[in-house]
DNA sequence: CAAACTTAATAGTATTACTATTATATTTGC
DNA sequence: GCAAATATAATAGTAATACTATTAAGTTTG
């Protein structure tokens, strides 16, 4: 029943560990499933203990709150995204191949991993997608940051960062520019479902990811340092 | 007492115009000086009408909901922004100029505009770069963009766009391109505060310029059509 | 087989995001 | 100048939220 997979959510992310049991387990699942229906606003541990047929004060027992618990994804996400860039680049030594399958991985939209049945990745980019920078947008972010909420995704970054900087190691922005993409293929990918005006249509995952490959590769690849100096 | 700026905020987004009366007025002023204090989350009726001495029925009657209040706030923003942009690259004829131009106005700290008594132009832009994802980030997207809620920040995007398109009129990407540099400046600028480890520490308003106006202008100029079926 | 732990059931609390009602004060139209 | 309309203040109330606390029954483990 318990994960053969790598990935590790930090014990300051939940009380009980919620792969540790049948019910722990049913509390991520149909928990994901119903945060990706009702939305973070709406979702809550009542509503959640009645789908499961279990009850609030149990589910307290897991995660010390909501927010705890939509924490506990968004790094679940992470680690696993960092697993799958590591299996993605594993063997390549083009610096360009590299970037392209690293841009091919965020952007593509992701099927479900079988071997978690207590997870529907799907689902899980979906709730990140629309879900994820609330748990920034706060003001317990530095409180957050602290506990080590973000550790992952700051991993996450670091890791995309050193590709980009195979092809340019001059380019000075490689974090923002990471960080940029990561939050961006989102955002865009949410636009082109509910505010289609903001994009070019680019819903489709070819088209996001050329739209991020280029964004990407012209930006590193063509930076010029003289660039703020310069007078037009 | 009433602005002379052209701001202007549609029926849709109060029940009674705020600044038609001085109480208006400092219901926009308490209340965004409250919510740049402690946030959407802790915001509410109640502790701004203590803060003003009034009560939470008389603001209700002239905002429908702290939702409503926020998205007015919102276009307010994009409603100034986009008077700005025009000002910013009104008789300047070379492309490169006016997007320079335009990069700049969206990456600079703004300071407060005195012409307006009861928006503290400062701190509107501190509360939009933090919770203005939280407008559309929700279930209640579609419902809100119907009733043109979203109006006055797809116009910006549109008029910015069509400044990138006098530089090559064949960049496809147009509306992402700057849907994505306009959302990443506010988390640029949050996660240098915040999550420095995701930023290569582009708190100046130099540097951030620097960083999306090279990203911008790399990005439209050297797009290649034929990036797609390109391999590496 | 007793101790420890897990879960379920129930109850309770402070806060939130409103709505409703009434009374008083202020503005406006004729 | 006064009645009608409107704005504001004061108060009360409601359903839902995000928890905490308590107890009891069931299950696991050493």
């Amino acid at each position: 029943m318990v994960s053969q997979l790598s990935i590790i959510v930090s014990k300051e992310l939940y009380i009980k560990d919620p792969i540790s049991s049948e019910l722990g387990e049913k509390i991520l699942s149909q928990g994901l499933i119903l945060m990706h229906e009702i939305g973070l606003e709406d979702f809550n541990f009542k509503k959640l203990s009645q789908k499961i047929n279990s009850t609030e004060s149990t589910i307290y027992r897991y995660f010390e709150s909501k927010n705890q618990f939509l924490f506990y994804l968004f790094n679940y996400y992470w680690s696993w995204m960092d697993y799958k860039l590591a299996l993605a680049v594993a063997n390549i030594e083009d610096p360009k191949t590299r970037l392209k399958r690293a841009i091919k991985l965020v952007t593509k939209t992701v099927e479900d991993d079988l071997t978690t049945n207590y997870i529907n990745e799907n689902l899980l980019q979906q709730v990140i997608m629309v879900e994820s920078s609330k748990t920034f947008l706060s003001k317990k972010v530095d409180e957050e940051n602290k506990l080590g909420y973000f550790k992952l995704y700051k991993n996450f970054i670091t890791n995309l960062s050193t590709i980009l900087l195979e092809i340019n190691p001059r380019y000075p922005y490689y974090s923002s520019l990471v960080s940029t993409i990561i939050e961006s293929v989102f955002h865009q990918r949410f636009f082109s479902q509910h505010l289609p005006k903001l994009t070019n249509n680019i819903s489709q995952d070819e088209q996001l990811e050329d739209f991020f490959f280029q964004l990407c590769l012209q930006t590193i690849t063509n930076y010029n340092e003289n660039g703020k100096n310069e007078s037009f």
